[in-house]
Order: C-alpha cells, then sequence, then structure tokens
DNA sequence: GCATTAAACTCTGAAATGCAGAGTAAAAAT
DNA sequence: ATTTTTACTCTGCATTTCAGAGTTTAATGC
C-alpha cells in the first residue's frame, strides 16, 4: 500500500462520523442524537443539514406524543456511509503492512 | 456499546489523517508528503503548522542535495495518534456490535 | 561566474465550515 | 389560561481550510 486512503468529507468530521455511526444503527429523533451526542442545537441542525445537501439523509415527521422529525441515512447515504468505514478500515490496515 | 467513540479534531480531518498516516509509517520531506497527497504547498504547510501547534510534530533540518526539513510524529503525537487509531477500530466495532 | 530555473518553504487573503445562543411555534403541564 | 418545555430554525461570529503569490537559497545552463 503506497497512499493512504481518502475521506469523504461530508462523513470525516468529529462532530458528524459519531452522528453516522449512530444512525447507521438505527434511526434517531433529534433531542435522541442531542443527548446522546452531547451539542447544542443549532449545531445539531447545521450537521443534519449537511448531510441532508449531500442527500445522505431521508427524515420522517411522526407524530408520537409531541411531533417530531426521526432521521435515518437514506439509500445514498447508507452506500456512502460504507465506503466511507471501508476507509477507515484500510487505515488501520495502511498503519499495520507499510 | 451506546454512544460512538469521540475523535481528537487534529487527526479528524481528511487531510491531515492522510498525512499521519505517512508520518507514522516513517518520517517525510515536504515534497515527499506533496507528492503522495497531492495538495498544495499552502495547504499542506497550514496543516503542518496545525499538528505543529499542537506539539504532534517533529522536525528536522537536514542538507541532502538541497536543504530540507524531515517531518515526523513526535512521541506526543505517535501516542496521540495510537489512540485516534484506537478510536478507529472502535467506530468499526461500534457499527458491527450494535 | 552570472543569470535563470527550480526546490523548499512561508505568508496573505478569501471562502467555507463549525458553533452557540437567540428566536419561533406548538404541545404539555400547572 | 398561562407558563414551561420540546423541537427545531436562523443569524452572526470565530475558526479552519485552501490556493496562489512571495521569498530565499541552491543547482544548472551558458
Amino acid at each position: 500500500m503506497k497512499t493512504p486512503p481518502e475521506f469523504d468529507a461530508i462523513f470525516h468530521q468529529p462532530v458528524r462520523t459519531r452522528l453516522c455511526l449512530l444512525l447507521h444503527v438505527k434511526a434517531h429523533s433529534f433531542s435522541e442524537i442531542k443527548t446522546k451526542l452531547k451539542i447544542t442545537d443549532g449545531n445539531l441542525d447545521a450537521h443534519l443539514k449537511k448531510l441532508s445537501a449531500a442527500g445522505y439523509l431521508h427524515s420522517e415527521m411522526v407524530i408520537k406524543n409531541r411531533p417530531q422529525t426521526i432521521y435515518e441515512l437514506s439509500e445514498t447515504g447508507t452506500k456512502a456511509f460504507g465506503k466511507y468505514l471501508a476507509a477507515l478500515q484500510k487505515s488501520l490496515d495502511f498503519t499495520a503492512k507499510s
């Protein structure tokens, strides 16, 4: 292996990687994410918008107690995140093999 | 596993992760890095400065043909990068186990 | 041996990103 | 009915990232 793998900048950011790890496991509501990641509303909103603009997010309005949106990775997003995870794996291999 | 791991923002950036993967394997000169990562001088300089400011970098002036600096991770940097790689591993585990 | 080119950076400014806190609307609690 | 809380959204500032121009010193051509 000669050069390190490339990373999708949408995912390769501290908050968004953690956020997508959550969504990869299952769909979450705004406040579930906020609680688990311990970030501010404004910050979470910005990151959701970023994922959305990339076409990586799917959200659904749900009325459960109070009305709220549940967020999950879109088909495209899931695929792209799979590739990103593969790049992480390659990074670990890179340090081992080289 | 309940919440995803946290990432050191110094390392968790597309260019710098790749740069540190290179340095983790062996010390590199400015132009070696530039060639392998295919980035501009100004950009590379900025990232080296960032690593340096964090105390993660060690550089040495060498006169080999033309005078040049060779860059490597400092002791602190190597330790911190080790932790970062562990966080990447935990990310992969997180998707698998959860 | 002088001028030109090239290497190895460094600096500056502009654009994009990341973030907190204030603002808004609607449901729940008192 | 009023206050509080939830679930966002918007705005503006601070930081980050980046490209390209500038600088210095060495090698190369003539």
